[in-house]
RNA sequence: GGGCGGAUGGCGGAAUUGGUAGACGCGCAUGCCUUAGGAGCAUGUGGGGAAACUCAUGGAGGUUCAAGUCCUCUUCCGCCCACCA
């Protein structure tokens, strides 16, 4: 019998049969009472759309071959899959289709699961979850209130960025340069009674901690620390001439104390109404005030745009040399960082510098740039922002400005003119949403009886049915009066429901502690389930989300930690950004219109085919070019496995000794070897699925080029072998065709996943004869065969007699000879 | 402005971490197989040169017996953050 080639029928057969086969037998089924040890692999679960597309792709084949290969190895794997699936795309497809936002999500999640399975992922389907399930969403209020009871949920009032387009509040991590980060339109500000939660309440610890995550990608700690923006700094007082107030205003420059000529207010400085009452100017100053404050924060804040300001009328003291100074109002001096004050020093801060120009106020230089010692104030043509020696510092003069910083604020700490302080850019997370499709917030208010948590035992607070949702009119929950007025559970009196949502960072902030015991109606996770799969040992997922939704989740698990909840202080313990899939150059995405769908690339080559290209065209975290050729090379080696083990594996079971083999036998030996410990070893060290599937390439050229007598029962085991290895190294990448072939081949184990991945033997490594590079003076002159035991000096006395190095050589005595062992020899003449 | 990455054949990418640059694949070329296939097999494929050789890892220097890899300067590209005081 001869297998022929690799059709897309036969593929397609075989894909099913062994999903089927996975999915009924419960082959990845996985439960924590195991001797095994755990290892819990995660890919950030999708927004249902329907479709996956090509990242979806790229980020759950990569997880897969991990879960694959580390259960070979012997862990018992976690891989669960669920759907985050909250959020306005329900929304819009509600108000554009006339249809309920969660038939429409459920829809689309029995579409994206069928899809999940056609490529042949290693998931425990038992622990599914989606954030909309009622089960699920019930804990978040449950979480919920557990941080109010900490003190960590509170209501504030607040201007927030307002969304016209979305008709909702947006977190600051949702503004992206002025504009919402869903539907683009520019954001506005509005005030409004919100829902916040203290993430700053962990400011220290989220910071800290980043230093112990060895396995994140560098600049993902960086985009964090970044984001938390912790600052050392000093507040200084400015006693105000004429009243007695002080403006404290935070610079991270105390060095350049003695050259601050002006102070700066935010127009929403709670002093600015004080100042400028009764002074001449007064109409004028509070019309520029109003105009700033309508103004959008984030365009106010674009870096190009020309600062604008006003004089005050008013004067400070500026406590380190008693000199007066004007006091200005400027739209670039932002109320929410620092103190909402600032001393200029147009000398040594370029914004400064500009305004100052701008505005005639004065200037003082304080510290010397050594390129230009001499220059005078009138000649600075910018501001000198480097180090250098204080001048015009008093008793400071001469110091150099790095250690100022430390001494001028110490001695103003003396003084009693300051307080050196941290001063840190992470704010409050708003957590409101005007919307429909999401957690309801579990609050009741009563008039008598005010903010009124919902007991525990009423939740959750379920989200109603039809509901009209238009996209206007704000929350559509307020337009259901059953779901509004609800019995005060204090004094049962009428009283109201909170009809904001939450956001939906919120749902994912902490599903991977769900998963460690999905179907539990009676509490939010198992605490002694989660202790035992928890951390997530791999995370894996798109690096858009290294600010917002790994921040949140690292405050989550420290909270729950807090209340006793969990034991790590840290969800994942490594993690692994994927990179982006290009077509033509181009991140791949609907609106350009330069998507491949994968649905048809299984359609033609299987899922197997697609996995394989996907893994091999680039390293995983980096950007991958889609090739249409390439993913034929994928399909034609996986042909050229079929046909290998479908026609030149025949059952024996001869043993075979090292004595019975001859020298091809120890080569294909040596080759099978030297695959089993290539591949472990990409697998292990970082993920190099490229080199990987390189080293499975050669191996099966290898396997080709072997010539086995049928009738040779020796040389039929060896090729036996061979080709047994290749199938259980290839199979974590393509598993539907390795299943196959394993059975064909006398599998005993129901699934290839619960073999064992074979490990090499240094012996059978080890060659008689090794090449041997030969340089002269750096330059490669010549390669030698010589037996791997030989001696340096055997070693030089061959070289150095060779005819062509002798030529090279010019018959000089080597000046230098210089031997690295098995490898190269160079000789310096 | 700050931070983090990159730059290697026609293309995707390798290179044991200082030791044969271009593994593996795509593409291309020439044959073979007459079982006409999304085949398969063989050979070749960085540039120059008939060859011996020689030049080549964005550019310029340097360290070294030896540099894609380390150091200094520089150009270009990508991503993230940013009137953050």
């Amino acid at each position: 019998m001869t297998q022929t080639v690799y059709t897309t029928e036969e593929i397609k057969k075989i894909e099913e049969k062994w999903q089927k086969i996975w999915e009924e037998r419960k082959i990845f089924r996985v439960s924590e009472n195991s001797s095994k040890a755990k290892y819990y692999v995660l890919e950030m679960f999708p927004y249902p759309s329907g479709k996956i597309h090509m990242g979806h792709v790229r980020n759950y084949t990569i997880a897969d071959v991990i879960a694959r290969f580390k259960m070979m190895q012997g862990f018992n794997v976690l891989h669960p899959m669920g759907y985050d699936a909250f959020g306005q795309p329900a929304e819009n497809a509600a108000i554009k289709r006339n249809v309920d936002p969660a038939e429409w999500t459920y829809s689309c999640i029995d579409q994206m699961r069928a899809e999940l399975k056609r490529m042949g992922f290693s998931y425990d389907w038992g622990r599914e979850l989606a954030t909309c399930d009622r089960e699920y969403y019930r804990w978040n209020q449950w979480i919920f209130l557990k941080m109010y009871e900490r003190g960590l949920a509170y209501k504030k009032a607040s201007s927030v960025n307002w969304c016209a387009g979305c008709e909702t509040t947006l977190a600051n991590e949702e503004v992206i340069n002025g504009l919402c980060w869903r539907c683009k339109s520019e954001v506005g500000q509005k005030d409004l009674d919100q829902w916040y939660l203290k993430i700053t309440g962990y400011k220290e610890k989220l910071l800290e901690d980043l230093q112990a995550l060895d396995h994140w990608p560098q600049r993902v700690i960086a985009m964090q620390e970044n984001w938390i923006g912790r600052s050392r700094g000093v507040n200084m007082y400015f006693q105000l001439k004429d009243f007695d107030e002080k403006i404290t205003v935070f610079t991270t420059r105390p060095d350049t104390i003695f050259g601050a000529t002006y102070v700066v207010l935010a127009p929403e400085h709670p002093l600015v109404d004080k100042l400028i009452s009764g002074v001449p100017r007064e109409p004028e100053i509070r019309r520029f005030i109003e105009k700033v404050k309508a103004e959008n924060k984030n365009l106010r804040t674009a870096g190009d745009k020309k600062k604008e300001g006003m004089f005050t009328g008013r004067h400070a003291i500026n406590p380190a040399n008693k000199e007066e100074v004007p006091v200005w109002i400027a739209d670039y001096v932002l109320m929410e960082y620092g103190a909402g004050a600032i001393m200029a020093v147009p000398t040594h801060d370029q914004r400064d510098f500009l305004f100052a120009k701008e505005h005639h106020l004065p200037m003082r230089m304080v510290i010397q740039d050594p390129a230009q010692p001499d220059i005078t104030v009138h000649e600075l043509t910018c501001a000198y922002e480097g180090e250098g020696l204080l001048i015009n510092s008093v008793q400071f003069d001469g110091v150099p400005s790095r250690e100022a910083i430390e001494k001028i604020g110490r001695w103003m700490e003396t003084q009693g003119m300051g307080q050196m302080t941290v001063h840190w850019r992470l704010r409050d997370w708003l957590i409101s949403r005007q919307r429909y499709w999401g957690t309801p917030i579990p609050f009741i208010y009563c008039d008598r009886c005010g903010l009124v948590p919902v007991p525990q035992e009423q939740l959750p607070v379920e989200l109603p049915k039809n509901v009209k949702i238009t996209g206007e009119g704000g929350s559509p929950l307020n337009h259901c009066p059953e779901f509004v007025h609800v019995p005060c559970p204090r004094c049962q009196g009428p009283a109201r429901r909170e009809t904001d949502t939450m956001a939906t960072f919120f749902d994912s902030s902490w599903y991977y502690l769900r998963y460690c015991s999905a179907k539990d109606e009676t509490q939010v996770f198992d605490k002694k389930q989660a202790s035992y799969w928890m951390p997530v040992d791999q995370y894996i997922g798109g690096i858009e989300h290294a600010i917002l939704h790994l921040l949140y989740s690292r405050f989550f698990t420290k909270f729950l930690k807090d209340i006793g909840l969990i034991d790590c202080d840290e969800p994942f313990i490594r993690l692994l950004t994927q990179g982006m899939v290009l077509k033509d150059g181009e991140v791949m995405s609907k609106s350009r219109g330069n998507t491949v769908d994968p649905d048809s690339i299984i359609e033609k080559y299987g899922a197997d085919a697609l996995r394989l290209f996907i893994l091999f065209a680039a390293p995983p975290e980096e950007q991958l070019e889609w090739n249409d050729h390439a993913i034929d090379g994928a399909w034609k080696f996986l042909n050229r496995v079929w046909l290998c083990a479908g026609n030149r594996f025949r059952p024996n079971d001869q043993q075979v000794s090292a004595e019975r083999m001859d020298q091809e036998d120890k080569e294909l030996e040596r080759e099978r070897n030297a695959a089993i410990k290539k591949i472990t070893q990409d697998l292990s060290e970082g993920f190099k699925f490229n080199t990987a599937i390189s080293g499975l390439m050669i191996l099966l050229n290898k396997i080709d080029k072997y010539k086995a007598d049928e009738r040779d029962p020796v040389k039929q085991t060896i090729l036996n072998r061979a080709i047994q290895t290749m199938i259980l190294l290839l199979s974590p990448f393509t598993p539907h065709l390795c299943e196959e072939l394993w059975q064909k081949m006398g599998a005993r184990e129901e699934s290839i996943s619960r073999a064992a991945w074979p490990t090499h033997d240094e012996e059978a490594l080890k060659q008689d004869l090794i090449q041997i590079v030969a340089q002269v003076n750096g330059k490669l002159r010549g390669k030698f065969d010589v037996p791997a035991d030989i001696t340096e000096e055997a070693l030089r006395q061959i070289i150095l007699s060779d005819p062509k190095v002798k030529e090279f050589t010019q018959g000089k005595p080597p000046r230098k000879f210089i031997y690295v062992p098995g490898k190269l020899a160079n000789i310096v003449v």
